[in-house]
DNA sequence: TAGATTGTTAATCGATTAACAATC
DNA sequence: TAGATTGTTAATCGATTAACAATC
Protein backbone atom coordinates (compact mmCIF):
# COMPACT_ATOMS: atom_id res chain seq x y z
CA UNK A 1 0.00 0.00 0.00
CA UNK A 2 1.26 3.63 -0.81
CA UNK A 3 2.63 5.63 1.92
CA UNK A 4 0.26 8.14 1.70
CA UNK A 5 -1.33 10.56 4.71
CA UNK A 6 -3.47 9.57 7.61
CA UNK A 7 -7.00 9.57 6.69
CA UNK A 8 -6.60 10.21 2.69
CA UNK A 9 -6.79 5.98 1.54
CA UNK A 10 -10.41 4.99 1.57
CA UNK A 11 -10.89 2.74 4.31
CA UNK A 12 -14.49 0.31 3.92
CA UNK A 13 -17.59 1.72 5.97
CA UNK A 14 -17.71 -2.11 7.42
CA UNK A 15 -13.65 -1.87 8.24
CA UNK A 16 -14.95 1.52 10.01
CA UNK A 17 -17.32 0.12 12.40
CA UNK A 18 -14.89 -2.52 13.64
CA UNK A 19 -11.95 -0.83 14.11
CA UNK A 20 -13.20 -0.10 17.67
CA UNK A 21 -13.63 -3.79 18.45
CA UNK A 22 -10.13 -4.30 17.29
CA UNK A 23 -8.81 -1.47 18.95
CA UNK A 24 -10.71 -3.01 22.36
CA UNK A 25 -8.94 -5.96 22.10
CA UNK A 26 -5.52 -4.99 21.64
CA UNK A 27 -5.74 -3.00 24.44
CA UNK A 28 -6.93 -6.32 26.60
CA UNK A 29 -3.72 -8.56 25.13
CA UNK A 30 -1.98 -5.52 25.88
CA UNK A 31 -2.90 -5.73 29.59
CA UNK A 32 -2.60 -9.21 29.86
CA UNK A 33 1.37 -8.86 29.07
CA UNK A 34 0.73 -10.32 25.10
CA UNK A 35 3.43 -8.76 22.66
CA UNK A 36 2.45 -10.00 19.79
CA UNK A 37 -0.84 -12.03 18.18
CA UNK A 38 -1.40 -13.35 15.14
CA UNK A 39 -4.85 -12.85 12.84
CA UNK A 40 -6.00 -15.83 14.15
CA UNK A 41 -5.87 -15.28 17.76
CA UNK A 42 -6.96 -11.71 17.40
CA UNK A 43 -9.67 -12.66 14.98
CA UNK A 44 -11.05 -15.11 17.46
CA UNK A 45 -10.80 -12.60 20.47
CA UNK A 46 -13.34 -10.25 18.63
CA UNK A 47 -15.15 -12.64 17.06
CA UNK A 48 -15.08 -12.52 13.36
CA UNK A 49 -12.80 -14.46 10.56
CA UNK A 50 -9.33 -14.15 10.40
CA UNK A 51 -9.39 -13.32 6.96
CA UNK A 52 -11.82 -11.07 7.25
CA UNK A 53 -9.74 -8.95 9.70
CA UNK A 54 -6.26 -9.45 7.52
CA UNK A 55 -8.42 -7.66 5.09
CA UNK A 56 -9.96 -4.82 7.64
CA UNK A 57 -5.86 -4.47 8.62
CA UNK A 58 -4.59 -4.35 5.11
CA UNK A 59 -6.84 -1.09 4.62
CA UNK A 60 -4.81 0.66 7.18
CA UNK A 61 -1.49 -0.11 5.78
CA UNK A 62 -1.23 -2.79 8.15
CA UNK A 63 2.28 -3.30 10.95
CA UNK A 64 1.93 -7.28 10.68
CA UNK A 65 4.98 -9.80 10.03
CA UNK A 66 4.54 -12.54 8.22
CA UNK A 67 5.68 -15.95 10.35
CA UNK A 68 5.08 -13.84 13.41
CA UNK A 69 1.88 -11.90 13.84
CA UNK A 70 1.49 -8.82 14.61
CA UNK A 71 2.77 -5.99 17.41
CA UNK A 72 0.20 -5.80 20.00
CA UNK A 73 1.33 -2.34 20.90
CA UNK A 74 2.32 -1.04 17.32
CA UNK A 75 -1.25 -1.73 15.98
CA UNK A 76 -3.14 -0.62 18.96
CA UNK A 77 -1.18 2.78 18.11
CA UNK A 78 -1.94 2.89 14.26
CA UNK A 79 -5.71 1.79 15.07
CA UNK A 80 -5.88 4.79 18.12
CA UNK A 81 -4.42 6.97 16.05
CA UNK A 82 -6.83 6.68 13.11
CA UNK A 83 -10.20 6.67 15.28
CA UNK A 84 -8.52 10.11 15.84
CA UNK A 85 -7.49 8.96 19.86
CA UNK A 86 -4.47 10.54 20.35
CA UNK A 87 -6.25 13.33 22.04
CA UNK A 88 -9.64 13.17 23.56
CA UNK A 89 -13.06 14.41 21.77
CA UNK A 90 -15.66 16.65 23.56
CA UNK A 91 -18.79 15.43 24.07
CA UNK A 92 -21.87 17.48 24.65
CA UNK A 93 -24.91 15.53 25.74
CA UNK A 94 -28.33 17.62 24.93
CA UNK A 95 -31.57 16.22 27.01
CA UNK A 96 -30.42 14.79 30.84
CA UNK A 97 -33.94 12.44 31.34
CA UNK A 98 -33.93 8.97 31.62
CA UNK A 99 -30.97 8.28 29.17
CA UNK A 100 -28.78 11.71 29.19
CA UNK A 101 -28.55 11.14 32.93
CA UNK A 102 -27.13 7.65 32.41
CA UNK A 103 -25.04 8.76 29.45
CA UNK A 104 -23.29 11.32 31.57
CA UNK A 105 -22.39 8.83 33.71
CA UNK A 106 -21.02 6.41 31.37
CA UNK A 107 -17.67 5.50 32.59
CA UNK A 108 -16.95 3.92 29.10
CA UNK A 109 -17.02 7.16 26.87
CA UNK A 110 -13.89 8.28 29.57
CA UNK A 111 -11.86 5.27 29.16
CA UNK A 112 -12.08 5.35 25.16
CA UNK A 113 -11.15 8.42 24.79
CA UNK A 114 -14.13 10.84 25.17
CA UNK A 115 -14.75 13.88 27.65
CA UNK A 116 -18.00 15.28 28.76
CA UNK A 117 -17.68 18.53 28.82
CA UNK A 118 -21.37 19.42 28.77
CA UNK A 119 -25.10 19.08 29.48
CA UNK A 120 -27.74 20.70 28.32
CA UNK A 121 -31.61 20.72 28.68
CA UNK A 122 -34.20 23.27 28.64
CA UNK A 123 -35.91 21.40 31.62
CA UNK A 124 -37.03 23.88 34.73
CA UNK A 125 -36.26 21.30 36.96
CA UNK A 126 -33.26 19.98 35.41
CA UNK A 127 -31.48 23.01 34.17
CA UNK A 128 -28.85 23.96 37.47
CA UNK A 129 -28.78 20.08 38.49
CA UNK A 130 -25.35 18.64 38.96
CA UNK A 131 -24.89 15.11 37.37
CA UNK A 132 -21.56 13.17 37.26
CA UNK A 133 -20.10 16.98 38.36
CA UNK A 134 -21.09 18.60 35.49
CA UNK A 135 -23.88 21.47 35.84
CA UNK A 136 -26.76 20.89 33.57
CA UNK A 137 -27.25 24.50 31.50
CA UNK A 138 -29.92 25.85 29.02
CA UNK A 139 -29.41 25.04 25.64
CA UNK A 140 -28.78 29.11 24.82
CA UNK A 141 -25.54 28.14 26.06
CA UNK A 142 -24.26 25.84 23.97
CA UNK A 143 -21.89 28.27 22.36
CA UNK A 144 -20.08 28.96 25.19
CA UNK A 145 -18.71 25.15 25.58
CA UNK A 146 -18.71 24.48 21.22
CA UNK A 147 -15.74 26.11 20.17
CA UNK A 148 -15.02 26.37 17.00
CA UNK A 149 -11.38 24.88 17.35
CA UNK A 150 -11.76 21.30 18.94
CA UNK A 151 -14.47 19.47 16.97
CA UNK A 152 -16.82 18.11 19.46
CA UNK A 153 -19.39 15.28 19.03
CA UNK A 154 -23.07 15.99 19.71
CA UNK A 155 -25.49 13.12 21.84
CA UNK A 156 -28.84 13.95 21.35
CA UNK A 157 -31.03 12.05 23.75
CA UNK A 158 -34.00 14.17 23.73
CA UNK A 159 -37.93 13.34 23.02
CA UNK A 160 -38.37 12.17 19.02
CA UNK A 161 -40.66 15.80 18.99
CA UNK A 162 -37.90 18.11 20.01
CA UNK A 163 -34.79 16.21 18.00
CA UNK A 164 -34.84 18.20 14.88
CA UNK A 165 -35.21 21.43 16.39
CA UNK A 166 -32.32 20.72 18.98
CA UNK A 167 -30.49 19.30 16.20
CA UNK A 168 -30.39 22.16 14.23
CA UNK A 169 -29.20 24.22 17.19
CA UNK A 170 -26.41 21.65 17.80
CA UNK A 171 -25.51 22.37 13.99
CA UNK A 172 -25.70 26.25 14.45
CA UNK A 173 -23.41 26.09 16.93
CA UNK A 174 -20.88 23.90 14.70
CA UNK A 175 -21.21 20.77 15.86
CA UNK A 176 -20.68 18.09 12.79
CA UNK A 177 -21.05 14.68 14.86
CA UNK A 178 -24.07 13.62 16.14
CA UNK A 179 -25.30 10.77 18.17
CA UNK A 180 -28.84 10.81 17.91
CA UNK A 181 -30.95 8.03 20.43
CA UNK A 182 -34.46 9.98 19.23
CA UNK A 183 -36.21 7.61 17.23
CA UNK A 184 -36.55 10.30 14.09
CA UNK A 185 -34.68 10.87 10.88
CA UNK A 186 -32.82 13.82 11.58
CA UNK A 187 -32.18 16.27 8.40
CA UNK A 188 -28.61 18.00 8.60
CA UNK A 189 -26.29 19.90 5.89
CA UNK A 190 -24.18 17.43 4.08
CA UNK A 191 -20.66 18.60 6.29
CA UNK A 192 -22.91 16.84 9.00
CA UNK A 193 -22.19 13.08 10.11
CA UNK A 194 -25.06 11.52 12.12
CA UNK A 195 -24.98 8.36 13.61
CA UNK A 196 -28.14 7.04 15.14
CA UNK A 197 -29.18 4.35 17.83
CA UNK A 198 -32.77 3.35 18.44
CA UNK A 199 -33.23 1.18 21.25
CA UNK A 200 -36.45 -0.27 20.20
CA UNK A 201 -35.21 -0.62 17.50
CA UNK A 202 -32.78 -3.05 18.59
CA UNK A 203 -35.09 -4.96 20.23
CA UNK A 204 -37.76 -5.10 17.38
CA UNK A 205 -35.08 -6.95 15.31
CA UNK A 206 -34.78 -8.89 17.73
CA UNK A 207 -38.51 -9.99 18.05
CA UNK A 208 -38.46 -10.48 13.77
CA UNK A 209 -35.59 -13.45 14.29
CA UNK A 210 -37.44 -14.90 17.53
CA UNK A 211 -40.82 -14.97 15.16
CA UNK A 212 -39.00 -16.16 12.42
CA UNK A 213 -37.03 -19.13 14.12
CA UNK A 214 -40.42 -19.80 16.18
CA UNK A 215 -42.24 -20.80 13.09
CA UNK A 216 -39.68 -22.19 11.31
CA UNK A 217 -39.72 -24.71 14.63
CA UNK A 218 -43.39 -25.16 14.49
CA UNK A 219 -43.23 -26.39 10.97
CA UNK A 220 -40.26 -28.47 11.35
CA UNK A 221 -42.80 -30.32 14.04
CA UNK A 222 -46.27 -30.28 12.40
CA UNK A 223 -49.08 -29.37 14.92
CA UNK A 224 -47.76 -30.13 18.07
CA UNK A 225 -50.94 -28.65 19.35
CA UNK A 226 -53.41 -30.63 17.39
CA UNK A 227 -56.18 -28.21 17.40
CA UNK A 228 -54.68 -24.99 16.46
CA UNK A 229 -53.24 -24.81 12.93
CA UNK A 230 -50.11 -23.40 12.28
CA UNK A 231 -51.23 -20.72 10.13
CA UNK A 232 -53.30 -19.19 12.32
CA UNK A 233 -50.50 -19.53 15.00
CA UNK A 234 -49.21 -16.01 13.36
CA UNK A 235 -52.38 -14.23 12.37
CA UNK A 236 -51.84 -13.33 8.54
CA UNK A 237 -52.96 -10.28 7.63
CA UNK A 238 -55.99 -9.95 5.16
CA UNK B 1 -44.33 -13.65 -4.42
CA UNK B 2 -45.99 -16.74 -2.87
CA UNK B 3 -48.93 -17.01 -0.82
CA UNK B 4 -46.35 -18.50 1.96
CA UNK B 5 -46.27 -19.20 5.40
CA UNK B 6 -45.57 -15.78 7.57
CA UNK B 7 -41.80 -16.11 8.49
CA UNK B 8 -40.82 -18.52 6.02
CA UNK B 9 -39.75 -16.44 3.16
CA UNK B 10 -36.06 -15.39 3.68
CA UNK B 11 -36.04 -11.49 4.16
CA UNK B 12 -32.37 -9.95 3.80
CA UNK B 13 -31.14 -8.80 7.67
CA UNK B 14 -30.85 -5.19 5.77
CA UNK B 15 -34.55 -4.89 4.87
CA UNK B 16 -35.08 -6.54 8.43
CA UNK B 17 -33.08 -3.34 9.80
CA UNK B 18 -34.91 -0.78 8.00
CA UNK B 19 -38.51 -2.57 9.29
CA UNK B 20 -38.82 -0.79 12.37
CA UNK B 21 -38.42 2.84 10.79
CA UNK B 22 -41.17 2.04 7.99
CA UNK B 23 -43.08 1.04 10.93
CA UNK B 24 -42.82 3.90 12.66
CA UNK B 25 -43.06 6.16 10.11
CA UNK B 26 -46.31 4.69 9.32
CA UNK B 27 -48.03 5.04 12.26
CA UNK B 28 -47.02 8.50 12.14
CA UNK B 29 -48.75 9.07 9.02
CA UNK B 30 -51.78 6.91 10.26
CA UNK B 31 -51.81 9.21 13.20
CA UNK B 32 -51.80 12.08 10.65
CA UNK B 33 -54.91 10.85 9.05
CA UNK B 34 -53.30 9.82 5.78
CA UNK B 35 -54.91 6.89 4.17
CA UNK B 36 -52.80 6.17 2.02
CA UNK B 37 -48.76 6.63 1.17
CA UNK B 38 -46.55 6.31 -2.11
CA UNK B 39 -43.15 4.67 -1.89
CA UNK B 40 -41.71 7.96 -2.74
CA UNK B 41 -43.58 10.03 -0.07
CA UNK B 42 -43.08 6.82 2.88
CA UNK B 43 -39.22 6.69 1.66
CA UNK B 44 -39.11 10.34 2.10
CA UNK B 45 -40.03 10.62 5.88
CA UNK B 46 -37.80 7.42 6.94
CA UNK B 47 -35.10 8.95 4.50
CA UNK B 48 -33.74 6.09 2.34
CA UNK B 49 -34.62 5.73 -1.74
CA UNK B 50 -38.10 5.02 -2.84
CA UNK B 51 -36.56 2.10 -5.14
CA UNK B 52 -35.05 0.46 -1.81
CA UNK B 53 -38.30 0.66 -0.16
CA UNK B 54 -40.08 -0.49 -2.73
CA UNK B 55 -37.49 -3.66 -2.81
CA UNK B 56 -37.57 -3.75 0.77
CA UNK B 57 -41.81 -4.36 1.18
CA UNK B 58 -41.24 -6.54 -2.06
CA UNK B 59 -39.77 -9.28 0.23
CA UNK B 60 -43.24 -9.04 2.70
CA UNK B 61 -45.38 -9.63 -0.32
CA UNK B 62 -46.49 -6.51 -0.42
CA UNK B 63 -49.62 -4.45 0.00
CA UNK B 64 -49.57 -1.37 -2.78
CA UNK B 65 -51.75 -0.63 -5.73
CA UNK B 66 -50.28 0.53 -8.85
CA UNK B 67 -50.97 4.09 -9.37
CA UNK B 68 -52.50 4.81 -6.13
CA UNK B 69 -49.87 3.40 -3.51
CA UNK B 70 -49.82 1.84 -0.26
CA UNK B 71 -52.77 1.99 2.31
CA UNK B 72 -51.04 2.91 5.12
CA UNK B 73 -53.45 0.80 8.13
CA UNK B 74 -52.91 -2.10 5.62
CA UNK B 75 -48.43 -1.55 5.48
CA UNK B 76 -48.87 -0.97 8.73
CA UNK B 77 -50.67 -4.00 10.12
CA UNK B 78 -48.50 -6.30 7.66
CA UNK B 79 -44.94 -5.08 8.76
CA UNK B 80 -46.36 -5.22 12.54
CA UNK B 81 -47.24 -8.49 11.83
CA UNK B 82 -44.09 -9.60 10.83
CA UNK B 83 -41.72 -7.85 13.55
CA UNK B 84 -43.86 -10.30 15.62
CA UNK B 85 -45.70 -7.09 17.43
CA UNK B 86 -49.55 -8.39 17.33
CA UNK B 87 -48.45 -9.16 21.45
CA UNK B 88 -46.31 -7.63 23.08
CA UNK B 89 -42.71 -9.33 24.08
CA UNK B 90 -41.33 -10.27 28.08
CA UNK B 91 -37.80 -8.27 28.25
CA UNK B 92 -35.80 -8.39 31.69
CA UNK B 93 -33.06 -6.39 32.21
CA UNK B 94 -30.31 -7.41 34.30
CA UNK B 95 -27.70 -5.02 35.13
CA UNK B 96 -29.54 -1.93 37.30
CA UNK B 97 -26.62 0.59 37.08
CA UNK B 98 -26.77 4.01 35.43
CA UNK B 99 -27.53 2.11 32.01
CA UNK B 100 -29.85 -0.16 33.31
CA UNK B 101 -31.66 2.46 35.19
CA UNK B 102 -32.54 4.64 32.27
CA UNK B 103 -33.26 1.38 30.44
CA UNK B 104 -35.89 0.05 32.83
CA UNK B 105 -37.67 3.97 32.87
CA UNK B 106 -37.20 4.13 28.64
CA UNK B 107 -41.11 4.85 27.73
CA UNK B 108 -40.03 3.98 23.66
CA UNK B 109 -40.32 -0.06 24.66
CA UNK B 110 -43.99 0.26 25.74
CA UNK B 111 -45.32 2.68 22.84
CA UNK B 112 -43.40 0.08 20.81
CA UNK B 113 -44.80 -3.60 21.76
CA UNK B 114 -42.13 -4.40 24.54
CA UNK B 115 -43.42 -4.52 28.29
CA UNK B 116 -40.46 -4.76 31.14
CA UNK B 117 -41.51 -7.24 33.24
CA UNK B 118 -38.27 -8.53 35.14
CA UNK B 119 -34.97 -6.15 36.87
CA UNK B 120 -32.10 -8.25 38.24
CA UNK B 121 -29.27 -7.55 39.45
CA UNK B 122 -27.10 -8.64 42.09
CA UNK B 123 -25.51 -5.87 44.05
CA UNK B 124 -26.38 -5.95 47.41
CA UNK B 125 -27.33 -1.56 47.25
CA UNK B 126 -29.37 -2.54 44.22
CA UNK B 127 -31.62 -5.54 45.17
CA UNK B 128 -34.94 -4.57 46.45
CA UNK B 129 -34.90 -1.09 45.00
CA UNK B 130 -38.16 0.22 43.55
CA UNK B 131 -37.68 1.42 40.04
CA UNK B 132 -40.11 2.71 37.67
CA UNK B 133 -43.09 0.28 39.75
CA UNK B 134 -40.49 -3.07 39.20
CA UNK B 135 -38.60 -4.02 42.43
CA UNK B 136 -35.00 -5.17 41.42
CA UNK B 137 -34.68 -8.68 42.20
CA UNK B 138 -31.27 -11.26 42.52
CA UNK B 139 -30.74 -12.99 39.44
CA UNK B 140 -30.59 -16.31 41.84
CA UNK B 141 -34.76 -15.52 40.80
CA UNK B 142 -34.51 -15.42 36.46
CA UNK B 143 -36.17 -18.74 36.58
CA UNK B 144 -39.62 -16.73 37.87
CA UNK B 145 -39.80 -14.43 35.14
CA UNK B 146 -38.37 -16.09 32.00
CA UNK B 147 -41.23 -18.50 31.60
CA UNK B 148 -40.42 -21.23 28.61
CA UNK B 149 -44.07 -20.64 27.28
CA UNK B 150 -43.57 -17.07 26.20
CA UNK B 151 -40.60 -15.56 24.84
CA UNK B 152 -38.56 -13.56 26.51
CA UNK B 153 -35.98 -11.11 25.44
CA UNK B 154 -32.90 -10.15 28.01
CA UNK B 155 -31.52 -6.91 28.22
CA UNK B 156 -27.05 -6.89 29.20
CA UNK B 157 -26.10 -3.99 30.86
CA UNK B 158 -23.83 -4.96 33.45
CA UNK B 159 -19.89 -4.13 33.03
CA UNK B 160 -18.26 -6.03 30.50
CA UNK B 161 -16.32 -8.44 33.35
CA UNK B 162 -19.39 -9.67 34.37
CA UNK B 163 -21.49 -10.12 30.93
CA UNK B 164 -20.61 -13.40 29.56
CA UNK B 165 -21.39 -15.12 33.06
CA UNK B 166 -24.49 -12.94 33.12
CA UNK B 167 -25.23 -14.33 29.80
CA UNK B 168 -24.96 -17.68 30.48
CA UNK B 169 -27.54 -17.42 33.24
CA UNK B 170 -29.78 -15.59 30.55
CA UNK B 171 -29.30 -18.88 28.63
CA UNK B 172 -29.91 -21.48 31.52
CA UNK B 173 -32.69 -19.57 32.05
CA UNK B 174 -34.34 -20.15 28.46
CA UNK B 175 -33.59 -16.47 26.77
CA UNK B 176 -33.02 -17.25 22.97
CA UNK B 177 -32.84 -13.01 22.34
CA UNK B 178 -29.95 -11.06 23.82
CA UNK B 179 -29.62 -7.21 23.66
CA UNK B 180 -26.03 -6.36 25.00
CA UNK B 181 -25.05 -3.03 26.05
CA UNK B 182 -21.50 -4.06 27.50
CA UNK B 183 -18.52 -3.66 24.81
CA UNK B 184 -17.29 -7.32 24.98
CA UNK B 185 -17.63 -10.57 22.97
CA UNK B 186 -20.21 -12.77 23.87
CA UNK B 187 -20.29 -16.77 23.25
CA UNK B 188 -23.62 -18.32 23.01
CA UNK B 189 -24.93 -21.80 21.74
CA UNK B 190 -25.83 -21.18 18.06
CA UNK B 191 -29.74 -21.09 18.74
CA UNK B 192 -28.97 -17.60 20.65
CA UNK B 193 -29.29 -14.41 18.92
CA UNK B 194 -27.19 -11.65 20.29
CA UNK B 195 -27.08 -7.94 19.21
CA UNK B 196 -25.07 -5.98 20.76
CA UNK B 197 -25.13 -1.89 21.05
CA UNK B 198 -21.63 -0.15 21.74
CA UNK B 199 -22.09 3.45 22.84
CA UNK B 200 -18.45 4.10 22.91
CA UNK B 201 -18.11 2.67 19.87
CA UNK B 202 -20.77 5.25 18.20
CA UNK B 203 -18.57 7.30 19.38
CA UNK B 204 -15.10 6.13 17.77
CA UNK B 205 -16.82 5.58 14.35
CA UNK B 206 -18.00 9.13 14.44
CA UNK B 207 -14.21 10.44 15.55
CA UNK B 208 -12.66 8.66 12.73
CA UNK B 209 -14.74 10.45 9.89
CA UNK B 210 -14.75 13.87 11.85
CA UNK B 211 -11.08 12.95 11.51
CA UNK B 212 -10.98 12.16 7.95
CA UNK B 213 -13.01 15.35 6.82
CA UNK B 214 -10.26 17.45 8.97
CA UNK B 215 -7.62 16.15 7.43
CA UNK B 216 -9.23 16.10 3.85
CA UNK B 217 -10.33 19.59 4.54
CA UNK B 218 -6.37 20.03 5.52
CA UNK B 219 -5.39 18.85 2.16
CA UNK B 220 -7.76 21.15 -0.10
CA UNK B 221 -6.32 24.17 2.07
CA UNK B 222 -2.28 23.25 2.14
CA UNK B 223 -0.74 24.99 5.30
CA UNK B 224 -3.14 27.54 6.75
CA UNK B 225 -0.82 27.56 9.48
CA UNK B 226 2.58 27.74 7.83
CA UNK B 227 4.50 26.62 10.75
CA UNK B 228 2.64 23.62 10.92
CA UNK B 229 3.22 21.25 8.21
CA UNK B 230 0.01 19.09 7.56
CA UNK B 231 2.21 15.83 7.79
CA UNK B 232 2.71 16.72 11.21
CA UNK B 233 -0.87 17.87 12.76
CA UNK B 234 -2.03 14.06 12.75
CA UNK B 235 1.04 12.59 13.82
CA UNK B 236 2.02 9.08 12.08
CA UNK B 237 2.78 6.76 13.19
CA UNK B 238 6.50 5.58 13.80
C1' DT C 1 16.05 -24.57 5.56
C1' DA C 2 11.22 -25.63 7.40
C1' DG C 3 7.28 -23.76 9.55
C1' DA C 4 4.30 -20.04 10.33
C1' DT C 5 1.62 -16.36 9.08
C1' DT C 6 0.82 -12.20 6.52
C1' DG C 7 -1.08 -9.46 2.61
C1' DT C 8 -3.39 -9.99 -1.69
C1' DT C 9 -5.95 -12.12 -5.33
C1' DA C 10 -10.08 -13.79 -7.25
C1' DA C 11 -14.54 -15.81 -6.57
C1' DT C 12 -18.82 -15.29 -4.32
C1' DC C 13 -22.37 -13.30 -2.04
C1' DG C 14 -25.59 -9.74 -0.65
C1' DA C 15 -27.30 -5.00 -1.03
C1' DT C 16 -28.23 -0.91 -3.71
C1' DT C 17 -29.82 1.51 -7.57
C1' DA C 18 -31.97 2.91 -11.91
C1' DA C 19 -35.01 1.91 -15.28
C1' DC C 20 -39.31 0.29 -16.96
C1' DA C 21 -43.05 -2.94 -18.04
C1' DA C 22 -47.22 -4.08 -15.68
C1' DT C 23 -51.34 -2.33 -14.06
C1' DC C 24 -54.38 0.39 -11.26
C1' DT D 1 -57.85 6.58 -22.12
C1' DA D 2 -53.96 9.18 -19.73
C1' DG D 3 -51.41 9.60 -15.63
C1' DA D 4 -49.49 7.61 -11.68
C1' DT D 5 -47.09 4.35 -9.25
C1' DT D 6 -45.98 -0.32 -8.11
C1' DG D 7 -43.18 -4.61 -8.40
C1' DT D 8 -39.40 -6.56 -10.83
C1' DT D 9 -35.41 -6.88 -13.73
C1' DA D 10 -30.68 -6.22 -14.59
C1' DA D 11 -26.56 -3.63 -13.73
C1' DT D 12 -23.53 -2.05 -10.27
C1' DC D 13 -21.41 -1.68 -6.15
C1' DG D 14 -19.44 -3.11 -1.76
C1' DA D 15 -18.39 -6.76 1.58
C1' DT D 16 -17.08 -11.44 2.65
C1' DT D 17 -14.51 -15.50 2.11
C1' DA D 18 -11.10 -18.97 0.79
C1' DA D 19 -6.93 -19.89 -1.04
C1' DC D 20 -2.15 -19.10 -1.65
C1' DA D 21 2.14 -16.80 -3.05
C1' DA D 22 5.23 -13.86 -0.62
C1' DT D 23 8.21 -13.65 3.09
C1' DC D 24 9.59 -13.55 7.86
Amino acid sequence: MDEDEVGTVDVPEATVARLPQYLRALAELAEAGLRTVSSEALAEAVGVGSAKLRKDLSHLGSYGTRGVGYDVNGLHRQIADRLGQTTPWNVVIVGIGNLGHALAGYGGFATRGFRVVGLFDDGPHVVGELVNGLRVRPLADLGTVVRPGEPTIGVLAVPAEHAQGVCDRLVAAGVTSVLNFAPTVLRVPADVDVRKVDLASELQILAFHAQRRAVRAALRTPLPNPSVPVSDRVGEVV
